[in-house]
DNA sequence: TTCGTCATGTAATGGGTTACATGATTAC
DNA sequence: GTAATCATGTAACCCATTACATGACGAA
């Protein structure tokens, strides 16, 4: 049981904790909200979402659930497959939610992990912040030995190439140094607020409709 | 013929193209000098070998080539297997660094095309360059435009991960624009500099020896 | 009626990793 | 002699993508 991770199984149960959704929804949000680093396809999705239903951590449901409730008489519409967690299913979450392991600070994870620090409680995310720094810090000092080692003879592009991706990570630094400072300074108010608070504030609100209808091809790519 | 790149074949054509190697020393090459973004294993670039001189882009030969001249009369050394580029091989290169197709700027790519920047005319290195910036750029606007979009609703962490990757790619384009605008500057001196100059300054090169052996565990990760 | 989007899937493929197996050489 | 590093490989797997197949619905 729970063959660790895998970084689209966590998106899925992340995404289906704050509301059930059908696998087309789910991946748009994916490759918006959270893709900003990492794109997904359906030949991905679905197969994924059928093994999370083997596991008993998701139920597929039919009727329209996540829909707009303002335009609640769809009627006409097509009952699509929604996905819902189910008590196993955020149980399992939960406790990947609570991972602090070396994974959880390497890049692909650490971005995930992140997208849910709203539903990670407070010293798991200062864990985790501290972890990729020093991931971090580790790699600079190899970039920097690198640099210096005598020999190697780099041309000109290959060094201004490692010099931007070292300001990179040196900048990457800097912003987990504040985040993890105001996780710290928040320590006084919102004292109880840790695991537990998620529940009101993830109700139904109402999906974008209307408006803006942003470029259909999705995914930022 | 001639199958489409693949990033890994490409990092071995160039790197090889500065001098011959042996497997294991091209890996530890092709994760400091180029793997700041990237690491490879055994398992992908023996095959990687193989392929390549089946294509009869390399040659396999036995003997101490690459070896430091200064520590020349070795002798006892064992022969590895050297990897040379063949003529075909090199014009084979010469072929995908002269490529500009889209997928020259793609993430992956585009780090490896920088790095062989020094053996690439100056028109493509412009056209690579300009490519990458006008991808960041559509993807600036998709992001901020998912930004905008009214309804989403993400919360504070989703929210501050969109805000700092949205500033990373910002920051590669101001890099970008500074490299683009001292390569047009750049067009004066050096007018004959194109492909042609870089044989004679890859010549043998005393490898590394001795002074601080870095930590034997190489790739920066 | 046709196009675009919504929606769900499968099969083939890709491009790599991990773990393993093996052995020579060098430094202590 | 033994540990670390140098050196070459293979087999099994992983996690995803691409291309494809299918079809319903809404709007022009």
């Amino acid at each position: 049981m729970s063959r660790r991770a895998g970084i689209l199984e966590f998106a899925v149960l992340g995404l289906l904790r704050e509301s059930p959704m059908h696998g087309y929804e789910l991946r748009k949000r994916l490759n918006t909200s959270l893709g900003v680093f990492r794109a997904f396809s359906y030949g991905s999705l679905y197969p994924c979402l059928k093994t999370l239903v083997q596991q008993g951590w998701l139920i597929e449901e039919s009727g329209n659930a996540s829909e707009d409730p303002l335009a609640a008489p769809l009627a006409g519409r097509r009952a699509k497959i929604v996905y819902r967690l189910t008590a196993d299913g955020k149980e399992h979450l939960e406790e990947l939610l609570a991972q602090t392991g070396p994974d959880a600070w390497e890049d692909e994870h650490f971005g995930i992990r992140f997208a849910f620090f709203g539903q990670t409680s407070r010293d798991v995310r200062v864990r985790v912040l501290e972890g990729r720094r020093s991931r971090l810090e580790e790699r600079l000092a190899k970039m920097r030995a690198s640099l210096t080692r005598t020999g190697e003879r780099l041309d000109d592009y290959t060094l201004e190439l490692q010099r931007h991706g070292m300001e990179s990570v040196e900048r990457e630094v800097r912003w987990l140094n504040e985040l993890i400072e105001s996780e710290r300074s928040g320590l006084d108010r919102r004292r109880e607020a840790t695991a537990e608070r998620t529940s009101e504030e993830t109700g139904g609100q109402p999906r974008h409709r209307g408006g803006t209808r942003p470029d259909p091809s999705d995914d930022i790519t």
